[in-house]
DNA sequence: GCATTGACTAGGG
DNA sequence: GCCCTAGCCAATG
């Protein structure tokens, strides 16, 4: 069982070009659905250009951060097709990647044009 | 092992 | 629609 830093780090990498993952699908991803901050910090801490971090942001479609280069995250960001807008998302919602979709096991019904379902109830 | 930090989230103004 | 506050989690010092 892989701790819970290589899980993040390991959806992240899995996250494909053109598509973005808010932190609290990673956390959840990883089997913390709470622990976004903690996925924030992860990717701060191990710091890997060689996964696609910039595809990570936060909720509501924000850019959220990137170290000190958070206009090269918006750049690319731009790149893969997003319209992001000063720090938000315009096409976020259509662009939002659902990593349990991404599972084999999975079955359909990852419509990247409706995520309204609510998978975390998030209790505070 | 305790205290602080941080690339977050949801709610309210 | 944006800004501020309170709360949660894991990593790091």
């Amino acid at each position: 069982m892989a701790s819970f830093t290589s899980r993040v780090l390991s959806v992240v990498g899995r996250i494909p070009v053109g598509r973005v993952a808010t932190y609290g699908d990673v956390a959840e991803a990883a089997g913390h659905p709470r622990a976004a901050r903690a996925v924030g910090n992860i990717m701060r801490t191990s710091g890997r250009p060689d996964l696609p971090c910039h595809r990570v942001v936060a909720a509501a479609g924000r850019l959220g951060g990137y170290g000190g280069n958070l206009e090269l995250k918006r750049a690319l960001l731009r790149a893969e097709g997003l319209h992001v807008t000063g720090s938000t998302i315009r096409n976020f919602r259509l662009r939002r990647w659902a990593f349990r979709c991404a599972r084999p096991s999975a079955r359909s019904g990852q419509g990247p044009g409706r995520p309204g379902k609510h998978k975390g109830p998030k209790l505070r």
